[in-house]
DNA sequence: TGAAATGTTGGGGCG
DNA sequence: ACGCCCCAACATTTC
């Protein structure tokens, strides 16, 4: 049996699901394809970092390919029409892929299925992006969970899913191998440093983690300058790592040294935060465009829109903030701590619609996902499942104190505070005038005056929060 | 996976 | 010695 096998967010050979379940049916013999759709790149949207991530994960597959004894066939266009003619010219018996859980990209799906199933080519989907995919993992009642900490235990009750061998050998054929568009052809301009993609590079974040963030993790996560944190949310999003091969790695670790076994649970349990958005999107679909809670849709955002621009570019006069967001600016990446301090800073301080970040998040990160993303801010804006209630506000100032105490974080992204003392890194303007001119900073020269008041913004989300309830 | 306001307690200063 | 007050420390409540 011919088995076209479709790559799509699962750029890889190893642990591969649908790639190993079609190797298997096909005796070896697996035709690789792949969809490329520069114009759905070149779209406003997207940041260069991630096309970018995508073209070099892409041409790595390819070579992995390639020595596998075959050769990428790529064809150029939408998938609704080219996975049909694909298959066909490949004289395939049945396509397979692994399943995308986003709601537009299952109404893609579902049209390419019909195609093929009316030319009588047979189509296999399997689970594989996720540790428990959607329905497996229900309320009594039989419903999706919509708060975290039930869904986590509901899945620890099944077992881990365990990594599937690489597929070694592919099919020769003389299917289109179509170029790849380069960053440039898409208009992307190349400034930004690279987040290299392909298998080599996420092997490498990997292990760098097993190494050295591991045993710091459960401790030092949440501090964003402690460098604990694992990095490969990119490569979980394209699917240059499996979620599997990364929770067997780092139990295997717990094994080998107890020590790191509360890290390593506790990096699992963030494993499934990603499971979980990707079930709460694919169930409640209508969260891509609007509140989870539907009457948090009524929230009228008061704050001033001259506010993003300063929040985009780091010059809010909150240092933690700024940093986080020069970090975004200059890595394409930012900590999950400081993900969440911006987000509760765009919403409950400046007064802006989550979804104005939720969007510049997707323009920037090298790892947007887009149920990742959507449900982080909808829980940073408490208009999600499981959201912190809307009266929950991180103090800017505080959370700085709390998570980057000796203000590591401001001095790299924030230079400009570099010699401000330990005890005004993240209030300067309470700092004496002498010790900011001592520290060689002018507020509002050097560096910006807070853009607003944390303690009357405050009572202004309250506020609005509360007029919406009011009005739901 | 908060923070701020408010309440309570207990030690110590002091008349 | 006693009561009063202050206030820090901690707990609870509220948003």
């Amino acid at each position: 049996m011919r088995v076209l096998f479709w790559f799509r967010k699962d750029l890889r050979l190893e642990d591969n699901t649908g790639l190993h379940e079609a190797a298997r049916d096909a005796r070896g013999d697996v035709l690789p394809f792949y969809a490329s759709e520069p114009e759905a790149l070149g779209r406003d949207g997207i940041a260069a970092i991630r096309v970018r991530f995508l073209l070099e994960s892409l041409a790595d597959l390819a070579g992995a390919v390639e020595r596998a004894g075959s050769a990428l066939a790529i064809a150029r266009g939408s998938p609704t029409r080219t996975v049909l003619e694909a298959a066909r010219r490949a004289g395939a018996d049945a396509v397979y892929w692994n399943d995308e859980y986003e709601p537009s990209l299952m109404e893609r799906d579902r049209k390419v299925e019909a195609a093929l199933g009316r030319a009588g080519i047979r189509v296999r989907r399997f689970h594989d992006r996720l540790l428990t995919p959607p329905g497996m993992a229900m309320t009594a009642s039989g419903r999706p969970f919509v708060v975290y900490t039930p869904f986590r235990r509901a899945c620890e009750r099944l077992p881990l899913p365990l990594p599937f061998p690489a597929v070694r050998r592919h099919a020769p054929h003389d299917l289109p191998r179509s170029p790849l568009p380069t960053l440039e052809e898409l208009g992307f301009s190349t400034g930004q440093q690279a987040w290299p993609g392909g298998r080599r590079a996420a092997r490498a974040r990997l292990g760098r983690f097993l190494r050295g963030g591991l045993a710091r993790y459960a401790p030092e996560r949440d501090f964003p300058a402690a460098g604990a944190h694992a990095s490969i949310s990119a490569d979980l999003g394209l699917g240059t790592l499996s979620p599997r091969t990364v929770a067997a790695a780092v139990l295997e670790a717990a094994r080998a040294d107890r020590r790191l076994r509360a890290s390593a649970e506790k990096f699992v349990a963030e494993l499934r935060w990603r499971d979980f958005y990707a079930h709460v999107l694919h169930y409640f679909p209508h969260c891509e465009r609007g509140a989870f809670r539907r009457e948090h849709d009524a929230i009228r955002w008061e704050g001033r829109p001259g506010h993003l621009a300063r929040w985009q570019e780091g010059r809010t006069g909150y240092p933690f903030v700024d940093a986080a967001m020069r970090e975004l600016a200059a890595t394409g990446f930012m900590h999950n701590r400081s993900r969440m301090i911006v987000a509760s800073f765009l919403t409950k301080d400046l007064l802006l619609d989550w979804r104005l970040g939720e969007r510049h998040f997707m323009r920037r990160l090298v790892d947007g996902d887009l149920a990742s993303n959507n449900g982080g801010w909808q829980w940073a804006a408490g208009t999600g499942t499981d959201a912190q209630p809307f009266f929950r506000i991180f103090n800017p100032v505080l959370q700085g104190e709390r998570f980057d105490p000796g203000g590591e974080y401001v001095r790299r992204w924030a230079p400009e505070l570099a010699r401000v003392p330990e005890r005004w890194i993240h209030r300067p303007w309470d700092a004496p005038p002498l010790v900011l001119a001592e520290a060689g900073v002018r507020l509002g020269k050097h560096y910006p005056r807070p853009v607003v008041d944390h303690a009357a913004q405050r009572e202004r989300a309250l506020a609005m929060y509360r007029s919406a309830d009011r009005r739901a």
